[in-house]
This record gives structure tokens, sequence and C-alpha cells, in this order.
DNA sequence: ACCTGAACACCGTTCAAGT
DNA sequence: ACCTGAACACCGTTCAAGT
């Protein structure tokens, strides 16, 4: 379980019966909408539940104000995102280290981009409130599971795994988020994919022991 | 010159008197104090003109609207962000790939990190309204900058120039990008510097016909 | 338990009046 | 040429009334 949101971000109350989950899950998509529009500033609740097709007052019965809304949005979102992250990082522990990074990036890549849509109504939605907490809680995670993924790489020093995680997961992290937000042409971006591999492998091998290359030697 | 702006964005009037420009320049500055604090949706037009100690009104004689406000900031900063890395860009012509790189991520990053403060009001501007056409102008600029001091690197072929604009400039945006919003202690910043160059180094030196690597073997 | 929509305070924007 | 601030429309949020 993540750590519990700040009181005043908290959702007001629970939806109990079919019709009020409908009623939540109609919210959040037409949040969605609402955040991909060219304006984000007209995000307004009028919009959000005119779009919903609930009355204002429904939406505050389980969002106390507009940021627990995007708040709600952004952990739902971000928590999706980092447990398939963490499932891939843990079916690859003792893996070649080159499959490691591959698995890594593509989880990543694919959790972001395959929902470039909701992706970046979550980029907007994050700094239009303050959600450091929440990006902070997520980087967490993902630093969790990669470094213990790696940890188990054979031959990987310590001070190494501890050099690579520092470089590698802001490189991904950014890389990928600059390709949601420019979205280009799917093969720049299938070119940038298949660099971005490349990088973090390289940067990879650079800290392994001589040895241990052999490891992928035996692949391509 | 850049592109004009269309013409909804366009500021409302010049300043002309001496007075008049410091009435922008203060609010310029209101604004990104105001961009600053925890919530950017309290980015108000009351909010900005009372910081800058002046009336709505006169704020409204320099800007038709909030958006054009935030429009004229982000372009004004990232003009000079570009200007710097132009700069730096065309006194590296000729020089060995290694330094290129280094001068290359030197500059972005100084001009980012070092403005820490308003690199990230810009980014929150940016989503906050539309920004699209603005930061496309603004990845343009470095690109062609960047292409054309790799263009001159000896012994880097064109589909290597062209393979490495590709995935450079991305991993350097947005590498910076996390930095500046994570704002991590500063020792943990430099790791990551030099990282970052280290990490490009590599991917550029991946790409020059063997004999060039004599350019880099000289110095270190 | 859930939903509605009128009501109030506040912010974006305008404009008539001032220096 | 520049500045002011009251005025109007609209959005965030509440709450009394409904099923």
């Amino acid at each position: 379980m993540p750590p519990r949101e700040p009181a005043h971000l908290k959702p007001r109350k629970q939806p109990r019966q079919a019709r009020a989950v409908a009623t939540v899950e109609a919210i959040y998509e037409a949040a969605i909408q609402v955040l991909l529009t060219r304006d984000a500033s007209q995000f307004t609740t009028t919009q959000v539940a005119e779009r919903a097709g609930v009355s204002v007052g429904t939406l505050y019965q389980y969002f106390p104000h507009r940021r627990a809304l995007l708040h709600a949005l952004s952990r739902h979102y971000l928590g999706r995102v980092a447990d398939q992250v963490e499932a891939v990082c843990a079916a690859h522990h003792g893996a070649p280290p080159d499959r490691m990074v591959e698995a890594l990036v593509g989880a990543y890549w694919d959790a972001k981009i395959d929902r470039n849509d909701v992706a970046r109504a979550v980029y907007r939605s994050a700094v239009a409130f303050d959600s450091a907490a929440l990006m902070a809680g997520f980087r967490d995670r993902l630093t969790t599971a990669t470094r213990s993924m790696l940890q188990s790489a054979p031959g990987l020093t310590k001070t190494g795994e501890e050099a690579i995680s520092t470089i590698l997961l802001p490189v991904i992290f950014g890389t990928v988020r600059e390709m949601c937000e420019q979205d280009p042409p799917g093969l720049v971006k299938a070119e940038v994919r298949r660099e971005l591999v490349a990088l973090c492998t390289t940067c990879l091998e650079g800290r392994l022991r001589p040895g241990a290359f052999d490891a992928r030697a035996s692949r391509d």
C-alpha cells in the first residue's frame, strides 16, 4: 500500500451502490477529456460535471474540491503504471543485464506511450496543482523496483548499481515524457525507443565486471 | 527573428515611456513568483497585478488576457535559453566531438538549472495553457543549432549525425527537465550532469568513423 | 445512499474616468 | 501615454431539498 494522501486531498466518500461507481468512473473519464482540450485552464468543475452527465453537486459529493479530483486521477493512473513496471522488474530478477534494461525501458514506454492521451492529461494535471509528493512516491516505487532488479544482475558491483540508478531513471523518465508531449510520428518514436534502449544498455555495460559481458555475448 | 505569434496571443501594446517598461518588468517578475506558489491555479491576474503593485487594468493594457501573459513570459525566457545554446554551438563548430557534446549539455544545463525557479515557472505555464507551437519553435532552434554543429564534426557521417540528433536532444531535454522539477541535492545533480555528458559522449563515439577517435584520445 | 440546482464569493475582463 | 477601480459574467463550492 502506498502512503495515505494528506487529508485535504482525500476523496470525500467511496461510492457504495453500483450507479455511484458508474458516476465516479464517468467523472474520471470526463476529467481526462477536459484536460486534453487546448487550454487546461478551461478545466472547470462545471465542464467536467456537464461532460460526465451529472450535476456539480454530485461531483462535490466525491471530491472535496477541484484539486482533489486531479489528485485522485493522477494517483489512480500512476499507481497502474507503477504496478506494471514493478511486475516486469520482478520478472527479470537474475536476467542478463541487457535484457533487464530492455524490459525496464519497454515497460515504462508502453505504459506511458500506449495511453498517450491519459499520460498527457496526467502530466498536465500534475503541474496544474502541486503534485510533488505524488510524483516523488511514484519515482520511489520505480527506483526501488529497478534497483532491486539490478542488484540481482550477474557481474554488477554495488557502486555500479548505485551510479546507474542515479542516471538511468531520470534519462528514461525524461525521454519518455518528451515523447508523450511532442508526440512525433510513429517511426520517429520507434527510433527513439530503440536508441534509448541502446543508450541505456551501453551505459550499463560500462559498469559490469569484465567477465559479465559473457552473459550478453550469447545473444546476438 | 522567430515567427510571429498568433494574433490572439500578441501583447496588446509595447511600453514607450520608461515607467511603462518598469511596469511590464514588474508584471513578469510577479508572474514568475505567483507561478511558483504551491497551487498554480492560484495564478490569477488579480494576484499578479497586486504583487506587481499595479491595478488589473494596467495589466490588461499590455496583455489582452491571462494566457497572453503566460505566453509572453515563456517566449521571453525560451528565447534567451535558445540564444545561449546557439552561441555555444556556433563557438564549437569543428571542435572534437566529445567537446561538442560537453558544451551542448553544459549550455543547456546551465541555462535551465541556474535559473531553476524561472525554468520551473515556465514549465508550469507551458502546460497551464497550450504552448505546443512555442515549444516546437524552441526545439527547432536548438535542433538546427545542434545539427549544424555536429555536421562540422570530423569523422561523423551524415546518417550518424541524423541518428544522433534524433536521440540526443530528447534525452538531454528530458533529463534536464526531470532535474528541474525534482530539484534534488546539489551533489546528486552534479552526478547526473556528469553521467549525462558521459552517456551522450559514448553515444556519439559509437557513430564516429574509426579514425576519428584520435581527436579525442589526445585529451585525457 | 445518492442526486439536484439555486445561491454566494471570487476571478477574468472591460471601460469610463482620471493624470 | 499611462494608470485606476467599479462593474458584469462566469466558475468554485455549499447546502437545503428531493428520490
